[in-house]
DNA sequence: GTCTATAGTTAGATAGAC
DNA sequence: GTCTATCTAACTATAGAC
């Protein structure tokens, strides 16, 4: 992710940092060109151009280069083997959810691309890489025993929906209100909520709760 | 919330009615007064600053006079009494899940809000009126039987968090790759989840699935 | 309350010396 | 590759006739 590789990167590397935290501060059209270059080490505006051609290009590249798939893929694969579907998003859980807030700045830069640009710079990195990869992941977990009958795609989008609920709901609301909790109670709770429900009994025939 | 109510309030609605339209595919820096008030009947610009102040005051005049408080209380209420959380919860579900994406233009607009101003206008609306609604429905529905213990704000955290998973991936994801399923089958499939889990068996001793 | 015209500022991007 | 200086265009907001 951050590779200050050859010495002449690393004002590019200055200016990408500048910019993304400018970006999340003050939005997309609130950053001016002038700002960054002054964030990024007192710079003057013309020399951003030399590392990049516009202003959509600097934001086009912090997507590219520092959005969280390898983590987040990491975090997926590093399960290992289990028995069963249920141990499997359980794992997974702990380790996605762990992991997605580390990366709480990619995820304000991409709710600013699906307002500025419609998502057009995050598309690329969702279906190319990201989509693809979870899809069959999810299609692994179905396979595996002990889940009720859900395809692939309804598994996959109910998970993703609490994965960003919890991420959502971070800041969302009032700051502290929910501090009382600890991370890990928090996880278990949205881990046992996915794989048993809220409800201290089954569907007893089919309408308990209709 | 549509109110034409004199007739020297009609160029104010149209304004908002524009500005809205605009913020949403363009942004908050992104819309212009000009574009505006063009897009409001083909107005002049000036004519603007005589029922706001400010551009911001416009977009202000949005999150308090379009948000969708009234419908979503409705929704919530409108339940009526029932013997268990579970269907409590079921009904509660069926009716947001199906009320919220009808309001979709003010979740881009609170997005825009988060992102432009830290959420400063959605705070007054959140804090003062729909909080401390939400909190007591859940709190209602923590004294009703049925449910595995759960303090009230965790309840309402997951809850929440299920409703604006549902409504992200709406659009999130390319389009149409929800579309098999009909809005009733997906909203049964995130109800069933919440309420009984996806694992098909309960947690056997306590470890079912670690 | 609506218009035209414009003030005052700032934006993205470029030119050219070093 | 970095700087100073500047171009052109667009912005928010205001002034004043009607």
């Amino acid at each position: 992710m951050d590779e200050p590789s050859s010495k002449g990167d690393q004002a590019r590397t200055e200016i990408l940092e500048a910019a993304r935290q400018l970006f999340i501060e003050n939005g997309y059209n609130g950053t001016s060109m002038r700002s960054i270059a002054e964030a990024a080490g007192g710079r003057a505006v013309g020399g951003l151009y030399n590392h990049f051609r516009t202003k959509e290009e600097i934001f086009s590249a912090i997507i590219e280069e520092q959005n969280p798939y390898d983590a987040l893929m990491a975090a997926v694969t590093g399960v290992g083997p289990v028995e069963s579907a249920p141990a499997f998003i359980r794992a997974m859980l702990g380790h996605v959810l762990r992991v997605m807030p580390r990366h709480y700045d990619f995820f304000q830069i991409a709710q600013i691309d699906l307002r500025e640009f419609q998502g057009a710079h995050l598309q690329r990195v969702l279906e190319t890489k990201l989509l693809p990869n979870v899809l069959r992941v999810i299609s692994e977990i179905s396979a595996l025993p002990g889940l009720k009958p859900v395809d692939p795609l309804g598994l996959m989008r109910v998970v993703a929906s609490v994965v960003l609920g919890y991420m959502a709901t971070r800041t969302l609301l009032p700051t502290g209100i929910f501090d009382d909790r600890s991370e890990d109670a928090w996880i278990d709770l949205y881990t046992d909520m996915v794989l048993h429900g809220l409800a201290d009994m089954p569907p007893a025939g089919e309408r308990d709760d209709k």
